[in-house]
DNA sequence: CTGAAAGCGCTTACAG
DNA sequence: CTGAAAGCGCTTACAG
């Protein structure tokens, strides 16, 4: 039914070799015959096989992508990118969803292994970072995005979650808002961390202590719960800082819910900038990611290992920027009340 | 470096078949030998190569999905959905944007077939069904996903689109609107033809014409525009039905620009109830598709497709409902002026 | 119950 | 400039 080589070959009259050396460009081929073959391909509909040539010793262009949820807005505009900068490097991308979990992550580990890929982008938490042992000895190449292993030497790109929460604390701090609270993802989650450690120590060099009762780390669908405690509480936090937009709408519906105005009574940061952002009501402040650059930059890093495998991993650092929309302002409502009232 | 079967064997001290049998779990092989070679692949890490057994005629348990744009909401929700359904019955999915062009769909249509994926979901729109053909004469089989071709039997999932284009304009004339406009997809895309005649049809029944220079066709990056052109018209709308939500953010984007309100002075109505509907400013009504069951039964009815290649080709229609939320209410402001007034 | 052998569709030295 | 042959890592009749 579909033609392979060896039709190719016999209608034009070489042996597959030869048909092999024209495909590939290689060999010392007249102009002539090459010309020739090429035609007879393109008439028969010849497509080589992918699967035929990677089994040969050569790659098979697929690259594995890790995210903890492709339908995450800020995943997906991940997803967007990498594939596109893939695509410019000949890479077709497999989606790996994993939820966070380990179970999830060995699994896609153990199958894009199987499928041969050519290289795998993790840009997933989880708790044991031996999960990725079967990979990195398999010799499979692998890139992190947006997510860092202080222990391993793997190519990475990230953005300075660190610098990213302390911007988010100096914003709110600039606005005179002392009672702050945290909306974290899980702990497993070393970025989240690292926003949530910016974020204390900002406000802690200023003065402010972050009491632990007012960090609650959320698992996937808890955000709305776990920012009701926060506004239940007996002392009300005047602004969130959320690890991420989506925690950061969580944390709209509960103000809202809660019949309280943002940012009035209270001014909500979040952090990814995704489209979701411009999109609430009112507007988010947030911190915001180059997103598309660190696309790129991770699929850049992997064919780098792809080619060269021995090499030095890179580890680049982006910096995150904040988005000033609307969703925090001054805290005009307790103007000329002393601290402690409030 | 990574173990084969000849190693296996090697080991196990038995011929390459036999290990091929238990990994496959065929053939009639004493329980012990079966338990000792299992041990073994255990104690070496082996894994089987898919791409060698795919050579053998075996399947690559890989699927393409195309969409328009993975970083869309809505794909990136369907692509969630398609991808965990598909782990289901054992297969990885591909990712394919396509910007809705005609010369990406071919490409990729074409490097999925190199890859010999098993099957492929087409969720994007194109001009020319002929982008296909190589696809459909390969024998791959398709399902089409929220896309339709009349003329073609190929299995398909679809939501009614002419019934929510219908809703739609139901929703809005039962809310005292008369004077419609619509913001369009590219008309290639026949799902957004559909809404359109779908609310068309439903307000001419209503007694209510609505003038071709109110139904704008949008592209990638102009809907903002494009509902500036309505807004600015000299019978400016009093409600635009957008054929997606991201189009009605743009609305939204346009009308707050005017200095109008949403919904007093300009209603919005959207389609598809991603995850943006619940998050703008106010609150979008729109019609709901069902994300979740799309993406299921187009992953089934491929599934079934790759099973038993002669069957007849299944389409199935599945009802959207709306989303009543904030975006769209009674023209309250109007109310006592004549409509010729307006 | 198990092995030898052919074959999947390619690529790559090696001859000539 | 081009072909014959081995090999990639499997599966599948076919023998025995």
């Amino acid at each position: 039914m579909k033609a392979t080589i060896y039709d190719v070959a016999k209608e034009a009259g070489v042996s597959i070799a030869t048909v092999s050396l024209v495909i590939n460009g290689k060999g010392k081929i007249s102009e002539e015959r090459r010309e020739e073959i090429r035609r007879i391909m393109e008439r028969m509909g010849y497509k080589p096989s992918m699967i035929a040539s990677a089994l040969t010793g050569k790659k098979t262009y697929a690259l594995g992508l890790l995210v903890p949820d492709i339908s995450n807005p800020f995943f997906a505009e991940i997803a967007r990118a990498v594939e596109d900068e893939g695509q410019r490097h000949g890479y077709s991308v497999f989606i790996c969803s994993t939820d966070n979990k380990d179970e999830k992550v060995e699994h896609y580990a153990a199958l894009l292994q199987q499928k041969n890929v050519d290289g795998v982008i993790i840009s997933t938490g989880m708790q044991q970072l031996s999960v990725l042992k079967p990979l990195l000895q398999g010799g499979v190449p692998v890139a992190l995005l947006a997510r860092e292993f202080p222990l391993v030497t793997i190519p990475s790109v990230v953005v300075d979650d660190y610098a990213g929460g302390a911007a988010a604390a100096e914003h709110l701090i600039s606005l005179g808002h002392r009672r702050l609270a945290v909306l974290a993802e899980q702990d497993s989650i070393s970025s989240s961390r690292e926003r949530v450690r910016g974020f204390r120590q900002t406000a802690e060099a200023a003065g402010i202590s972050l009491d632990p009762a007012y960090v609650l780390s959320c698992g996937r669908k808890d955000g709305k719960e776990r920012a009701m405690e926060l506004l239940s509480m007996p002392n009300r936090p005047s602004a969130i800082f959320c690890c991420n937009d989506l925690l950061a709408i969580e944390a709209f519906r509960a103000v809202k819910e809660s019949g309280l105005r943002i940012p009035q009574d209270c001014s909500i940061v979040g952090f990814d900038d995704t489209v979701l952002a411009s999109v609430t009501d009112p507007p988010l402040t947030t911190i915001a990611q180059p997103i598309e650059q660190l696309g790129q930059t991770a699929v850049q890093l992997l064919v780098r290992q792809i080619a060269k495998p021995g090499e030095e991993p890179e580890k680049i650092v982006l910096r995150p920027s904040i988005s000033v929309r609307q969703s925090a302002s001054a805290l005009t409502d307790y103007i000329g009340k002393p601290e402690q009232a409030l």
